[in-house]
DNA sequence: CTAATTTATGAAAACATTTGCAAAACTATT
DNA sequence: AATAGTTTTGCAAATGTTTTCATAAATTAG
C-alpha cells in the first residue's frame, strides 16, 4: 500500500486476496447468484481492497458487447444536435450504453475515417446524422452488420432505419403557413446545401410550394448563409437595404431567422408589421425572443430518444429490426408572423 | 461471399488469405517497414477483401493505449460546454484519440458511477468539468493514476491540473464594470449553484464586489433562476414590475441576461437607457442580440483546446505533466450597459 | 561460391477475461 | 452412515491481438 507498486489489480489479483479462482471472481460480477453468500462476500471485499475495476475491453474480445454506440454529428455546437445528442446519451445511458462521439463537420471523408475507428472500437451499435452519405459508409456498415440508425432525418425508404422529422413536410408547412396569411412577396435564406441533406430537402421543399402556389423568389430576395447570427444578420440587413422589400422572409432554420429578426430591428422595420420571418427548427429560446419567431418544430429530443430505444433494443436482442420513424414536425405559430400590410 | 457466413475476419482469416502467419499482419500495421514490398502489397490485398477491421478491445488488453478519452460534462445542451467539448474532441481526434463522453445533470453520483464505467473502458485520459468532484472521484482518480484534467474553470490549487478560466475574476470583472459606470442600484440574477462550482464562484465574486464598494443587493433584487431563457424572462419580467427598480442587472450567465433583456422590452423598459443588462460567457448569439450584450469572455474554445492538447501530450508521453492554465477572462463591453441616468 | 551479415518471417507465450465441463462440497434422504 | 441429488467452485481452453526469440531467406563480403 505505501509502495508506489500499484500494479493495477487484475481479476487474478482479486482471486487470490479472496482465496478464490478468477472464475469465482468472473462469475462474482456475471452470475452472482451462482455464488454462496460467504463467498460473495469475501470477494466484494477483495474487489474494494485491491480498487479492482473490471476491463471491457478483456470481456469484449469474447464476443460480449463493448457497450459502446458510436455516435456522428457534423459538430456539437448546433443547439440542435446537441439536444439529439444528449436526449441520445441519457437513453442508452439507461440501458448500460456509453457513447462514442465524434464529428466530422459536414466532411463525407472524415466521417468514413471516423465510422472505421468506432468499429475498431468495436460498438455495439451506430448512429449517424442525415440519410446521405458516402456509398464507402454504407458498405463497410453492410459488411460489419452493426445496428445502425440514422437520426434527425426521416425518409421511408432510406437505406438504413431512420427516425428523424422529414424535412420537405417542415419545408412545406412552413412555406404553406406564409403562403396562408397572403404573402406573395416572400425572401428566402438558406443555410449551403453541400453534403448536408437537411438543408438541401428544406430549401427545395420551401421553393417548390412557393412556385406550385405561383410565388416566384427573385434572385435579389435569396441568400444562402452559414449557420450563425452574425452572418444572417449581416446578410439579412443586406437584402432588407434593398429598395423593393418583401412582406416575408423565410429562414432554412431558426439561427438565420434569429439574425433576421436583430438586422430588421436594426434597419428599422418592426416585425411582423412590416415583414414576417419565420424559421425552422424551433430551436430553445426560438419562443423567446421578441417578438417570439414562428417556426416549425423538428422534436430533438423525441428524436434522439426514440433513436437511442430502438438502438439499444435492436443490440439487446439481435434481429429486433429497428423501425425507421417520422418524428412529426410542427408548425409553431407565434409573433413574428402575420399577414402582409394591404397595399 | 455468397453465404451468410460473415464470420467477422480477424487477423488469422487475413494471415491465411494472404498467406503468412499472424505476426506478419500484425507487423503490416504496428511496423509496415519491416515487411517486404511484396508482402505488404499481399496482406494489404488479403486485408480488403476480406473486410478486416483491426480490434482494438485485443491490442488494449496489451497495455496498448485504447485510443479513448472520457469526457464528463454536466449536460451537452448548454451551447457553452458543447463549445468546449466541440474544441477538445476536434484537438485530441487529431491526435488519433476518440471521446468517450458522458453528462451527469449536476449529480455527484452519476458522475462516480460514469468515471467507472470510463475507467472499465480503460479511458487513456479523464476530462472533468469544474473544480469540484465528489471525494470518491478524486480518489478513484488517484487509485488508478488515469491522466485527468479539469476544464471550464480554473483555481491555482486544484487537486488536479485544471485549464479554464476563473469565475472569481469573471464575477469581479463585471461588478466592477458595472460600479465603474456609476450603478449603485444593482440587481442580480443568478444560477442555482449546489453542485456548481463556477456558479457558486462567479455569485460570490460579484457579491463581495458589490460589498466592498458599498454596494448591498437587496433580496428583493435577488433572484436564482435555472439556466433557461423562458425561466429568466419570467423572473427579470417579475423583478421589473416592482416599484422600485434597479438600473442594473448583473446575471450569472449570458443565457440569463439574454432572457432579462426580453423581459426588459416585454416591459417596455429600454436597455441600456432604462436599464443596463449584463451577462458572462459570451455565448454564440451574445453579440448579435439587440442591443448586444455586455457581457465577460470566457474562451470555451481555447479552454477545450489547451485541455485537449495538455492531456493528449500526458498520455503519449507519459509523466509529462499537465499544466494548469489560466484561459483569461475578458470584458467586453457593448451595447446593453452604459451610467445610469442622473438621478 | 562459400561465409558472414542482414533482413524478413513464423512459433509460441502473454495479455485479462469468460465459460463448458468436471470435481468437490454440501444437503437431504434413507 | 452411506447414497443420491444439489449447489458451489476450479481447471483449462478460448478469445484476438502483440511481441520476444529463433529461424529461414536474402544479401553482401571475401
Amino acid at each position: 500500500m505505501t509502495e508506489k507498486e500499484r500494479k493495477k489489480a487484475d481479476i487474478l489479483t482479486v482471486a487470490k486476496a479472496a482465496k478464490v479462482s478468477a472464475s469465482t471472481v468472473s462469475r462474482y460480477f456475471n452470475h452472482p447468484e451462482l455464488l454462496k453468500l460467504s463467498t460473495r462476500r469475501r470477494i466484494e471485499r477483495a474487489v474494494r481492497s485491491q480498487g479492482y475495476i473490471r476491463n471491457r475491453a478483456a470481456q469484449t474480445i469474447h464476443g460480449i458487447r463493448s457497450g459502446t454506440i458510436g455516435v456522428l454529428v457534423p459538430t456539437i455546437e448546433h443547439t440542435i444536435f446537441a439536444e439529439v445528442v444528449q436526449a441520445f446519451s441519457e437513453t442508452v445511458a439507461d440501458e448500460g450504453f456509453t457513447i462514442l462521439l465524434a464529428s466530422h463537420g459536414y466532411d463525407q471523408q472524415r466521417e468514413y475515417a471516423i465510422l472505421r475507428k468506432f468499429l475498431e472500437h468495436r460498438v455495439d451499435g451506430v448512429a449517424l446524422t442525415g440519410l446521405d452519405h458516402d456509398a464507402a459508409v454504407f458498405q463497410l456498415l453492410d459488411s460489419q452488420a452493426v445496428p445502425t440508425v440514422l437520426m434527425w432525418n426521416y425518409a421511408n425508404g432510406s437505406q438504413y432505419p431512420s427516425i428523424g422529422a422529414s424535412n420537405e413536410l417542415a419545408g412545406q408547412m412552413i412555406a404553406d403557413h406564409v403562403l396562408s396569411l397572403g404573402h406573395r412577396d416572400v425572401a428566402c435564406m438558406f443555410a449551403p446545401t453541400e453534403g448536408n441533406d437537411r438543408a438541401k430537402a428544406r430549401s427545395t421543399a420551401i421553393l417548390d410550394t412557393l412556385a406550385q402556389a405561383g410565388v416566384q423568389v427573385p434572385e435579389t430576395w435569396t441568400r444562402t448563409t452559414i449557420y450563425s447570427i452574425s452572418a444572417s444578420k449581416r446578410d439579412a440587413s443586406e437584402l432588407f437595404a434593398q429598395d423593393r422589400k418583401p412582406t416575408a422572409l423565410i429562414c432554412g432554420n431558426d439561427i438565420l431567422a434569429t439574425g433576421a429578426i436583430y438586422a430588421a430591428m436594426t434597419a428599422g422595420l418592426r416585425v411582423p408589421e412590416d415583414v414576417s420571418i419565420v424559421g425552422i427548427g424551433d430551436f430553445k429560446g426560438s419562443a423567446d425572443i421578441e417578438p417570439s419567431l414562428t417556426t416549425v418544430r423538428l422534436p430533438a429530443q423525441r428524436i434522439g430518444r426514440k433513436a437511442g430505444q430502438g438502438l439499444a433494443a435492436a443490440i439487446k436482442t439481435p434481429d429486433t429490426p429497428i423501425t425507421g420513424e417520422h418524428c412529426a414536425p410542427e408548425l409553431v405559430v407565434r409573433a413574428s408572423s402575420r399577414p402582409p400590410r394591404p397595399a
